[in-house]
DNA sequence: AAGTGGTCTAGACCACTCT
DNA sequence: GAGTGGTCTAGACCACTTG
């Protein structure tokens, strides 16, 4: 009975695996859309039944990590696209096609205290914050906030943020090597301020929906803070519950 | 090879089990809170691996209709508990009670559109149609207006709803054998008519919430319609992306 | 045809809950 | 201690994808 290194004592041997390959992947052994090796290999390195390493490999799958293709293989899946901002709200009908950006500032400032929280970084740290408006047929349907640490996120701090075509998240992997997998969004609603209103061609006081956005990495760290806001009118959302 | 009766074919197996399982608990061989018998014991029964058994409740349980409880055995689930309705708003702070409920109006009603939609009945087939008012340390908070299809609620179209107390679908299951096991619910934004803000002690016109919800008994009937108006300042939800 | 994940088997042993 | 679900093994065969 070979009992090898367990990451967690306590744990079963297959969420143990699980935890292994998670490093594994985090630390960058196998990139985005890569394969891993496959079962029977992995078993076999782990001295394993192939039953357990499937299982280890079902729990990676659950979590979101890889995606499981029967005749294929097992591949690390790639961050999130971006731009999921607009299921919330339903602008015109037919088609959902996708937003255009215009970047309306860009600065290098010390974290206010609510981003700072959310990104889990001392008040004041240096960050760059963005203000954007999305557009749908040329008209403006969302006004963006957003904040991202500093050290980390340098390189969106420099270049023409014309160039930068309309998702953020494809452009955080490129230059920055953020990779964004998980977010968790807050639904409140408001009323819009003189600027952002003017900026999306409603009178100010309007009221608005606002949905704030914390994005993570593969390793679980804050990676960008946003607060969107949009016609109240036009918001809509599902849930279901079990 | 014995090949029992798939309840579909191009099936699994396993989900061929699952199934069948379904279809006994939705016919009510067993209830809610009911134990099944033991995975040993169905397995034999159906003549298939204890592993195959197991893969077939482990599905019926990530579909929420069992639960398994290691030690004591597999439950059928309880339906909803009701009133979840609160999470969507944050009413003052502290630990989050019961709210109380106040029947306005309760009318036997031919099915309007929307309703008759959502249940899938014919408009103007008979409904119960029930106003309430949901309250928050004698604070109304909530507007709700319900719609049941009415030969199936019809115990709720008699006797006094002072007795009712505070949960709906506690009653649906004990007078009227419903039970409520998945809901679906759509959230929108906008502005109270004059009766609505009347009974919730705002000024017409002010910023709501609303929303509105689908109940689904086990065999995916829809069981109920509903529309719950609240202060859109007092809303908040969240949600997470993977 | 070769390689992958998906299904199924038949068994062993473990961890937990109840009486 | 008896009974339950949870873990693990070692193997077989199937379904799908790709060269």
């Amino acid at each position: 009975m070979p009992r090898p290194a367990a990451t967690e004592p306590g744990q079963s041997r297959y969420a143990a695996l699980a935890a292994g390959l998670r490093q594994r992947i985090v630390a960058g052994e196998f990139g985005p859309g890569d394969a891993l090796p496959n079962e029977q290999a992995l078993a076999q390195a782990e001295g394993v039944a192939l039953g357990t390493m499937r299982r280890a490999l079902d729990l990676l799958a659950e979590q979101g990590l890889v995606q499981r293709v029967q005749g294929r293989g097992t591949f690390v899946r790639q961050g999130l696209a971006g731009a999921p901002m607009l299921r919330f709200f339903r602008f015109g009908q037919g088609p959902q096609q996708l937003p255009g950006s215009r970047i309306l500032a860009r600065h290098t400032r010390p974290l206010p205290a609510e981003p700072a929280q959310a990104l889990g970084l001392p008040v004041g740290s240096p960050g760059l914050l963005i203000k954007r408006l999305r557009l749908l047929n040329q008209r403006p349907c969302l006004h963006e906030t957003l904040w991202l640490p500093l050290p980390r996120c340098a390189a969106l701090a420099e270049g023409d943020p014309a160039l930068w075509g309309d998702l953020l998240y494809p452009l955080l992997a490129q230059r920055c090597g953020v990779l964004v997998h998980r977010a968790v969004e807050t639904i409140g609603f408001g009323a819009l301020a003189a600027a952002e209103a003017r900026a999306l061609g409603l009178p100010a006081g309007h009221p608005c929906a606002q949905v704030q956005r914390q994005a993570f990495d593969l390793a679980g760290q804050c990676v960008e803070w946003r607060r969107s806001l949009g016609d109240a009118q036009a918001f809509q959302y599902t849930v279901t519950l079990t």
